[in-house]
DNA sequence: TCTTGACCTTGCCCCAGGGTCAAGGTTCGA
DNA sequence: TCGAACCTTGACCCTGGGGCAAGGTCAAGA
């Protein structure tokens, strides 16, 4: 006849989940001693593994209500299937694990390595924080769209940064951000983007675009997308 | 500006799910349109795809908030720890996968392979489905309390049913449950109980037990554990 | 004998959402 | 323009216990 603590100490299990069992019906109310504890034979004791090794595989407390007094075939069923149940999960947390081993620290924690490294070469062409933090949140989103899009994107992007004039004109988009609209030099940037357009639209065009609404989210939404003076050259631009 | 379900979609989370960030403060509300349904910029689905990240690793939601502006050293110390915390939870699901795979059905699930394959020779000598059940649920105990106590005892006890004298005692102390009290071939089983004991007390007598708490419980206080002919027994026994 | 600390009791709130409900909104095809 | 299908809203209950509160009990020592 031991106390409840004493039957968790055996068993390898809280105070708090043997009051839970009794609870859900799991392990029959024991007899009370004359000052209202509860005391427990060796038979709850069995009982308690029992539920317990069932417990800690995961099996849902009403199931192992179930399985307790099911007939051993059944049981042998249940037991392959919870031990598949077992696997999925162990190779979800992998999986998790993965890409947290994978992603390191900063940008590298919501963006892939590709993106990560795109964003450190924005940093040392000297590109302002503002745009990098406007990209970064950009290829959260493509990536969370479209992975498959976001990789091919991305690459094609580094490659274009290998192109010294794409680099100038970027530079100064980013630095255009901050002009008044009527700025002179507005229009003259707005001619040599064109052009360069031009010159690789056979390029960029080409490929379809597979998840088109959340582009033109992360472009339309963003707060801080745009500016006086970048609207100017987008209309200088279309015009 | 899109609805919380398209949202969900997107990040991959439930639109359950993204009402609870709500609620815990991880996410702001967002404006609601004239029915009023909530309508989410790009920003959002950013912040999402965040909380969602940190939170599939098995991060608490009230970790998550602090972490979503921490700053880079921080939150890199973070991600190890996390990861250390996955990879121990993997280890520990694995250990119970194997304890599944390694118990197969029947008693198995309880037991030790070594105790089942104990209680089958039990079977196999006919031994009363009633001892058997005993015999199991004391084993379940003595495992529970000392794995390794319970290994020793066992390869012991296995060891000893080798020997035909003692398979013979224990079928007749078995049988002996439902004799009535008074039968005469009681003292005579209990004499050549004790000039068996007698011959091998050297050898099961020596080791230290360790437990010794959990064995007394399961002799005393199981049901159905003696009988009016097995207490006539111990006290001729004794006596 | 009184106290101290460990143990027990019930009860309530918390996590991280999932399931379900009723009520109303939106969208699309007929 | 109507109805059907689908969506959104908040509210409430469920999981498997952990944590905490407020009180009763027990055994041992001063």
């Amino acid at each position: 006849m031991i106390t409840i603590g004493r039957l968790a100490d055996y068993a390898g299990v809280t105070v708090k989940a043997i009051r839970h069992y009794h609870k859900r019906g799991l392990l029959p109310e024991p007899g009370r001693d004359s000052s209202g504890y509860r005391r427990y034979t060796a038979e709850d004791a069995v009982d308690l593994v029992k539920i317990r090794t069932l417990a800690q595989a995961g099996v849902p407390l009403a199931r192992v209500k179930d399985l307790l007094d099911a007939d051993p075939d059944a049981l042998t069923a249940a037991i392959e299937e919870i031990d598949r149940d077992l696997r999925d999960r162990i190779a979800q947390l992998q999986h998790v694990r993965d890409q947290l081993v994978q992603l390191r620290g900063g940008d590298g924690l919501f963006v892939s390595p590709e993106v990560a490294g795109y964003l450190d070469d924005l940093r040392r062409l000297g590109v302002s924080e503002r745009q990098i933090h406007l990209e970064r949140d950009g290829w959260i989103l493509m990536q969370t769209a479209s992975p498959e899009d976001a990789a091919l994107w991305i690459a094609e992007k580094r490659e274009l940064m290998t192109d010294p004039d794409f680099r100038a004109l970027y530079l100064e988009h980013d630095a255009a951000y901050d002009w008044p609209p009527s700025d002179p030099r507005l229009p003259a940037l707005a001619d040599r983007t064109r052009d360069w357009f031009a010159r690789h639209r056979s390029r960029s065009e080409t490929r379809p675009v597979r998840n088109p609404d959340i582009a033109r989210l992360a472009v339309q939404t963003q707060p801080g997308a745009s500016s006086p003076a970048w609207d100017r050259l987008t209309r200088l631009m279309e015009g």
